[in-house]
DNA sequence: GCGCGGGATTTGTGATCACAGATGAAACAT
DNA sequence: ATGTTTCATCTGTGATCACAAATCCCGCGC
């Protein structure tokens, strides 16, 4: 087993396939444009052609990665016009799901939620891209897992996938000093009870990033 | 070839299946819960299984179709819970589509819509459920295409994929008479270039069709 | 009549293979 | 030196096969 990246070892090779390569990409682990090949992937986690396929068929599904007209695969390279469609979509559907979480956010949830924010800080030190990517996602899902809404969440989630290599792109090139400040307006809303400020933040939250991302 | 479903004889055989089960599902071809094999895909669609396994996974990526833990592949049967939440997402980008369309939308695109609507009310007297959910969704398709949206009205579609079945079991067994009001609504909205009045119509008209789908 | 084994069959999984088209590099001509 | 052609190689596609697990169905026992 070359590649078994820590997951569930009875799951089919295509999931394992699909997961670690799904991971990658979410993440920040691939630069926009980066080609793979079947085969290429096949030999990273121990498993032929086939399982490989399906994985790329699903992630391409998901607008993970896309396809040229040969069937090549690679990363997407997003216009400026893609970025911000799916930045209006990251608003519409993040607002709904962190108004939905309110109600049912607690203390323990408010402070995992600054005990990742100051991992973010972190990882701003170490000046880790792919690490602070990790972690700002981790904030937002832990926010958004309150809202007991799983189809909503699957749906933001394909849309970070989207996102990733393109965020890897810029995050890895800017040198980030500072934490941004939204997330600590989003714990206060939290803490209030502030509707209306918990839904201005986390608008201005990912409107802050994509500005980053288009700049 | 079987199955020659009247599109594109050049792509790939993958890509025929996937098209064609992903229409059938969307439209309400199939009843919740109807299982599915990959050989009887396979010999439907005049290929073997390797690419009808890959349609199905795109599809059960999608949220088209559903995977038992056994690898058994069926269309889903939702939850109430899941309904009201795809609902939901409906009214959330659905309505902002609209919005985008609106200062886009020009005599032509209404009287378009027109004629859509008109043939919706032919569905009803026919008695075609089928029929009935395909020109139902095409109204908003044709409406929200102006949007310039691509990646908004891909996750929409994914939606209304994932209730396809569902839409079709409650369409199937009620009695409609009339049609639904909110379609002319949102033609008088969109005439008056009235965007409140637009974003309440769309609402009113995907919260109507959710109530039908509990009721 | 009803529940329960047990074997035949169905079904998904993943590896391998032949093939066609795309890609890229080297050799040639200008 | 540059552009073009040609050929070896790479790459995705889809069919087939062996295998294991799940499912189904028939008959037995109660």
């Amino acid at each position: 087993m070359l590649a078994q990246t820590r997951s569930d070892p009875a799951a089919s090779a295509h999931d394992r396939v699909f997961r670690g390569l799904r991971t990658r990409i979410m993440h920040g682990d691939m630069l926009p444009g980066q080609a793979l090949t079947l085969r290429g992937i096949g030999k990273e986690f121990g498993v032929s052609m086939t399982p490989a396929r399906e994985a790329v068929r699903r992630l391409v599904a998901e607008g993970a990665l896309s396809m040229s007209a040969s069937g090549r695969v690679a990363t997407p390279e997003l216009s400026h016009d893609r970025i911000e469609e799916l930045a209006a979509l990251r608003t519409l559907i993040e607002v709904e799901l962190a108004s939905r979480a309110l109600p049912r956010a607690h203390m323990a949830l408010i402070e995992r939620l600054q005990t990742i924010n100051s991992g973010l800080t972190e990882m701003i030190q170490r000046q880790d891209p792919v690490g602070y990517i990790r972690t700002n996602l981790e904030f937002h899902r832990t926010l958004y897992l309150r809202a007991q809404a799983p189809a909503m969440l699957a749906l933001t989630e394909t849309v970070w996938l989207q996102l990733g290599p393109t965020m890897r792109q810029h995050y890895g090139r800017l040198k980030r000093k500072a934490l941004p400040p939204y997330h600590r307006m989003i714990i206060a809303a939290l803490r209030a009870g502030d509707e209306p400020g918990l839904r201005l933040a986390v608008r201005s939250d990912v409107t802050q990033g994509l500005k980053m991302l288009l700049s």
